[in-house]
DNA sequence: TTGAAAGCGCTAACAT
DNA sequence: ATGTTAGCGCTTTCAA
C-alpha cells in the first residue's frame, strides 16, 4: 500500500469514484456525511475508500470551503520591542547557560520569552484545556509566539492568508497591540483575559479581585493582623486586580495601608519580594501573593529565615498551579480554573467561526479558595 | 482596506496582476522570488501588492506545490491504552479538584496526559527550540498529543492528508508505536530519544549514560562514601540509561551495590523515594537523582529531615532544567542542552522534507556537569 | 523575460 | 438520489 501510494501519488476522489463506480460527487458525500446517498452505495464507497487507502486532501478541501479548520494559539507578550530580559530571565534554562544555549540552537533571538512562558504552570494548563476541546473536533493548535512586533504581523499574516482560521490569544501584558490588530484586520479571535484598551473581541476571564478578596477575608479570619501581600506586575491587568481586590478588602476591614512588594509572577521576585518584606516587617504574620510561583518563593524565604508556614507566617497563593501542590506545606491558594477557561475560550471562537456575526461576549469565571496547609 | 476585503473577498493573484498591468505568472514569479524579471516590474508589481493589500492563498499554494510548509510537534505517550492516570497526577492542576475540570472542560478525556506533560520543564523547553528554528523560517508547528491508540491513528491521518510535511515526536515511553506507524506510511518524521525498537527515523538524543557517569564521578569526586541514587521509570530508555551508567561507574569504582529507588520524573515520586532511601540507608551522604525535579524533591524531604545539603548530603540532578534555579540550594546536575538538541531534531527534519532520499540520521549530544550549590 | 493555459483535488450548484 | 460541471487561487510547463 505505501508503495502504491508513493509511485502514484496518494489516490484521489477520482479514483475512490472509479473504484467504486460512481462519480465524485457521491464519494464527496459520502465522506462529508451528507444525506440522500443511497446506503448501499454508501457502503460500497466505503468499501473502495478502505480499498484504495483514500485520505482527503486537506489543501484542495480548503481550497473550497475556505475553511483551514485550524486555529492559532498564540502567546503574545509586551507592547515593545525584543526586549531584553528584564531581570533574572526566570530560573534555571536560560540563566545558567543562556550564552551557550543560543550558540547551540542556532537562534538567539526570542529564546528567552518561550523559555520564560513555560516555565509557568500557567501556560501549560491553556495548552490543556485548548487542546481538551479542540481534539474532539479533530483539530489541533497551532503554537505561536508574539511577542515582537515583527511577530505580531506574522501572526496577522498567517491568519490573512488562511493557515488558520482565528486565534486565540493569551496575552503576558497588558497594552498589547495583537487583539487591536486582528480586529482591524476583520479576522477572528478569542482573547484569554480582558484587553487593557477596549477590543471588540470576545474574551474569557477571571473575576479576581473576588479572588483576592477571597484571599484577605481567609486571612483575616485566621487571625492574621501583620499582613501583607507580593502583588503582582502592576502593568498586568490581573496583578492590578488582585492587588486592588486586596487591597479594598483590607481596608474594608480596618486596614487601610498595607505593605506591598511588587512581583514579576515568577518565583525568583517571590523570594526577592519575601525577602524585602521581612527585613522591612520583621512582624508580619500573613502574606498574599498574587500567584503560587511567588507564594513558592516566598515559603521558601521563610523557611530560611526560621518562620514557620503557616505557624509564624500564614501563606495564601493565586492559580492553584502545580506549583501550590509542590509547595511544603501546600498551599492555600485561589482556584483559578484555567482548563475551564481555555476551553471556553475555545468554544467561543468556534461558535465565532460557525456565526461569524454573532455577538461578541465575555465570559467571567469565578474563583474559589482552596484551603490546603499553608494558611 | 478591511471593508474592501469583506466585501470582495480577499484579493487574489488576479487582482494583482491587473492592478500591475501584467499576467498572473509575472505575479508569481515576483512573488516567489524567481528571478529573471525586470526589475521595473518587479517594482511595479511590489506596488500593486501593496495597493491592493494581496496576500497568497495557503490552501491554493498548497494544492499545488504539494507541501504545507507546518510541521507537527507531537508528544507521544505510552504503548498502550488511555491508561488512567499512574498515581497522583503530577501535582496540583488535576489534583485539587479533577472532578470539577472535567465538568468545566466538558471534555474529561486525556486531561490528565496533556496536564502532566507540561509539568515537566522539559516540553517547554522542547517547544522553544523547535519554535526558535522554525520561526526564522517562516513555519510554526501544530502541536499534537498520541497518548492513546486512537490519538495516533489521527496523527498519522493528519499528515497523511498533508496538513503537515512531517512529524517531530517526542516520546514520553519506550514501546511508544508512533514511530513505527509513521514510518510505515511513508511519512516523515524525527524522533526526540532513541526508539526502543530500531525504526527507520532519524532522531536527537543524548549520552544519558555520560551524564551518569559525570554525576557519579563528582559525588565520588567529593568524597560521598554511601551513595544512593533516584532512577527514573525503568520502561523509559533515558531513565535505564542513566541508571546504567551510575551503577557502572559507582561499580568501577568499588562500589558494586547502591541503594535503588525507582522514580517517575516527577517532584512527588522524588519526595516518596527520598523518604525511602532516608528510612533504610539514614547515613547516606550522596544521592543522584535521574532529573532535576526528583532532585529537587529529595532536597525538600532531606530538609524536612533536617539534613543540610550538600553539607549532611550530597545531591546531584539531571537535565539543568528551570527546577535547577529553583532549588534552594541550586542544583549541581548533569546539563542536558534540550533546545539545542530540539533545533537539530528540528533542522533534521527539514533537511529530509527538502531531500526525502537523504540518509537516515542520528545526532548524539554529549551531556555536561554543571556545578552549583547542591553537591 | 513574459504570457497563456493547464491543472492540483475538492465541493457545491445545478441538472437530471 | 446521483451525475455533470464549474470553479477555488495558485504554480508551472510551454510558447512566444
Amino acid at each position: 500500500m505505501t508503495d502504491d501510494r508513493r509511485a502514484a501519488g496518494a489516490p484521489t476522489l477520482e479514483d475512490v469514484a472509479r473504484a467504486a463506480g460512481v462519480s465524485r460527487a457521491t464519494v464527496s458525500r459520502v465522506i462529508n456525511g451528507v444525506r440522500n446517498v443511497d446506503p448501499v452505495i454508501q457502503e460500497a464507497v466505503r468499501q473502495a475508500v478502505s480499498v484504495t487507502g483514500y485520505t482527503p486532501n486537506r489543501a484542495a478541501r480548503s481550497l473550497v470551503t475556505r475553511r483551514a479548520d485550524a486555529v492559532a494559539l498564540v502567546v503574545s507578550g509586551a507592547g515593545v520591542e525584543p526586549e531584553a530580559t528584564r531581570e533574572a530571565p526566570d530560573g534555571g534554562a536560560a540563566g545558567a547557560s543562556g550564552a551557550k544555549e543560543a550558540g547551540t540552537s542556532g537562534d538567539g533571538d526570542g529564546s528567552s520569552f518561550t523559555a520564560q512562558v513555560f516555565a509557568d504552570p500557567f501556560f501549560g494548563r491553556v495548552v490543556t484545556g485548548v487542546v481538551n476541546y479542540l481534539r474532539p473536533r479533530g483539530m489541533h493548535p497551532v503554537l505561536m509566539f508574539a511577542e515582537s512586533s515583527r511577530a505580531r504581523e506574522e501572526v496577522v499574516a498567517y491568519l490573512r492568508q488562511g493557515s488558520a482560521d482565528g486565534a486565540l490569544v493569551v496575552s503576558t501584558h497588558a497594552e498589547d497591540p495583537l487583539p487591536a490588530l486582528i480586529a482591524e484586520a476583520g479576522l477572528a479571535a478569542v482573547l484569554f483575559a480582558r484587553p487593557a484598551r477596549p477590543v471588540p473581541v470576545s474574551y474569557v476571564d477571571l473575576a479576581h479581585q473576588d479572588g483576592a478578596r477571597l484571599a484577605a477575608e481567609h486571612l483575616l479570619g485566621r487571625g492574621c493582623r501583620r499582613i501583607a501581600t507580593i502583588s503582582g506586575p502592576l502593568d498586568v491587568p490581573a496583578g492590578q486586580a488582585r492587588l486592588t481586590g486586596f487591597r479594598d478588602t483590607m481596608a474594608r476591614h480596618g486596614n487601610p495601608y498595607i505593605p506591598i512588594v511588587e512581583g514579576q509572577f515568577t518565583q525568583e521576585s517571590g523570594e526577592a519580594a519575601m525577602e524585602r518584606l521581612l527585613a522591612e516587617h520583621p512582624d508580619l504574620d500573613g502574606v498574599f501573593a498574587a500567584n503560587d510561583l511567588m507564594a513558592l518563593g516566598a515559603c521558601h524565604v521563610l523557611r530560611e529565615h526560621g518562620r514557620s508556614v503557616p505557624g509564624d507566617v500564614a501563606v495564601v497563593g493565586f492559580d492553584d498551579s502545580s506549583a501550590a501542590l509542590a509547595c511544603r506545606p501546600p498551599l492555600t491558594t485561589v482556584r483559578q480554573p484555567v482548563e475551564g477557561m481555555a476551553a471556553e475560550m475555545t468554544r467561543l471562537l468556534l461558535d465565532r467561526l460557525a456565526r461569524p456575526d454573532g455577538p461578541v461576549t465575555s465570559v467571567i469565571f469565578e474563583p474559589e479558595l482552596v484551603v490546603r496547609g499553608s494558611a
